[in-house]
DNA sequence: CTGAAAGCGCTTACAG
DNA sequence: CTGAAAGCGCTTACAG
């Protein structure tokens, strides 16, 4: 199917109402230098054409052209699904495009997905990279001198250059121990991330304050971020470490699976064992029992991060390098004592 | 921030590389009548200057923008990220970057969000269609000449037009309420989905042909397709309509808020009463009891779809006007009998 | 308040 | 095999 072979261009409008193309050009800008009259004439010779504004030729003289990138590690994770929506919505209020890549976790297809975008000039990126990235991505990002915000987690340490936002996972970290702690929990294991990633590492770091609370180090049981692990795992430590009285997860996504592979295991989440997640995922309001977890407000800090992104780009208002936004406990019954 | 203030141009790298600007354009789209040598000194000159294509520039003598719009109804939904992320990664592998609106069943969002598509010269339309649409946006969509399917639902009826692409969900209501039946129940509820939609009553539509097997007519629970509702649905039912012992939702999210709902009413799901859901999304495997249900494929679905929306767009094959992809039944411990 | 002209960064016949 | 020229659909000073 060939597309609009035909399309109608400003020509055609400044025909069809018997003015010069710079005329057209001008109403379509909401120019308040044209007549009011010669508006009108054009409006209508718009709509009898079926004229449709060709932002890639208008773009050809300025330099924005009203798109966005924004680059996602996991697009099925509802924590980054809600970022998706949050930011998408925040970029359409404010009147652009977003062009979206789900990457996997590839940092290959990371790279391919940037230049891309960069080919289709795209102002700026939004990106929750993937953990893997050499960096490479970000070089291609610099070069063409396209701003470029890290969200959520963070593959490139130049933040001055890449500011990161994210929310204040060792803080929440920190009160899930707290919570578990002050719940009579003494043999604690953290479930799920994978090993040596900064976030990994913040989500457990509230753990290390307590240790003299605790009997013994916490047990790691890291690995997948998913469902499927958590559930594994469950089943792990129901036949072999019983002892564990209390669980911190990476996120809900394993609390959840873990709560499947207890109650699989006839063991009672609440009772026998308490839980507490990390992110506060739809969902988690809605398994039995009711998943106790860190709130991080994804759509707050999506809308926020947008607009900032967008603020940087028309306003040249420099974000700061980093930010964490806050989080808090919601205790539910996973976790009652 | 400015972003590339001073891209460099075909120009540059023609200079760098001592040769005209043609000579450069034929290497870059791979032209084979370049000499070799040539080749690699414009290659050289290219990573030399930092050039990155620009393909707005080269879209203005051509007409496809390699841009796709993917319009979705609502992203948060599982079952629409999976048709997101899926489609996507297929308009990747095709080689074209994807625009992305979540429109949340607000057509007028919907008609906004197409405009500014068809402003950016979007190749080909995916939608997810709001319901309530008015035609608007698929008028405004007819008029630019643009290629477009609607996936999963439709709102507008002018398949020879838009082509419809779903799933068999009649089918998979007759599986579910057969199997329910062959389970033993005998009062079936039907639960969630808004009323006087295609999509309900063909998700509800089984029903109807094993009425002479069950006491009474189904009742029907109309609403909100949604965790919440499903929750307080489910709350409703043991109290006030104990007899029921079979229930199909319009999908597996109502479906798990139902059976939080009957956990903390006591109620045990797969005895007491028994479940099945739509969609089978991953959750539905780590709920306990695990949700029997309707499995949708639509990884494949997406994928193969956007493959078909492509080779309309590339290779003029017309899509048929409608098609439904297969579905089966997925029995798991919410209808153990 | 409106029109004629140049130019944005490419591609595409057309010469040579 | 490579270069000079026209043109894609806009915007932007600049005249008038």
């Amino acid at each position: 199917m060939s597309k609009g072979t035909n399309r109608p261009t400003i020509i055609d409008v400044a025909k069809s109402a018997g003015v010069s193309k710079s005329t057209v050009s001008l109403v379509l800008q909401h120019s308040s230098t044209v007549k009011e009259e010669t508006r009108e004439r054009v409006q209508k010779a718009i709509e009898d054409t079926g004229y449709v504004y060709n932002r890639g030729a208008a773009n050809m003289r300025g330099n924005n052209t009203g798109l966005v990138g924004l680059i996602i590690n996991d697009l099925r994770n509802p924590y980054y699904t809600e970022l998706a929506a949050s930011t998408q919505q925040a970029f359409a209020h404010r009147g652009y495009a977003t062009v979206i890549a789900d990457t996997n976790e590839d940092p290959e297809l990371e790279r391919r997905v940037v230049n891309s975008m960069l080919e289709h000039g795209v102002d700026a990126f939004l990106m929750a990279p993937t953990h893997a990235g050499d960096g490479k991505a970000f070089d291609d990002i610099l070069r063409a001198g396209t701003p470029a915000m890290q969200v959520l987690r963070k593959s490139d340490d130049r933040i001055e250059l890449f500011p990161h936002f994210s929310m204040d996972y060792q803080h929440g970290s920190y009160l899930a121990a707290q919570h578990l702690i002050n719940n009579g929990c003494k043999k604690i294991a953290f479930v799920g991330g994978l090993a040596d990633r900064e976030i990994t590492n913040d989500r457990m770091s509230g753990l290390a304050q307590f240790v003299e609370k605790l009997e013994g180090e916490p047990s790691l049981y890291l690995g997948d971020v998913s469902r499927a692990f958590g559930y594994q795992t469950a089943i792990d430590i129901a036949k072999n470490s019983s002892e564990i009285d209390g669980i911190m997860t990476f996120n809900d996504l394993v609390a959840i699976g873990m709560m499947a592979g207890f109650a699989a295991e006839g063991i009672k989440v609440g009772q026998d064992i308490q839980i507490i997640g990390f992110d506060d995922i739809e969902e988690s309001r809605f398994t039995y029992p009711t998943l106790s977890t860190i709130h991080c407000d994804v759509a707050t800090f999506g809308k926020s991060t947008a607009d900032v992104l967008i603020d940087w780009l028309e306003n040249d208002v420099t974000p700061q390098k980093e930010k964490k936004f806050p989080v808090k406990l919601v205790a539910r019954d996973s976790s009652a004592s």
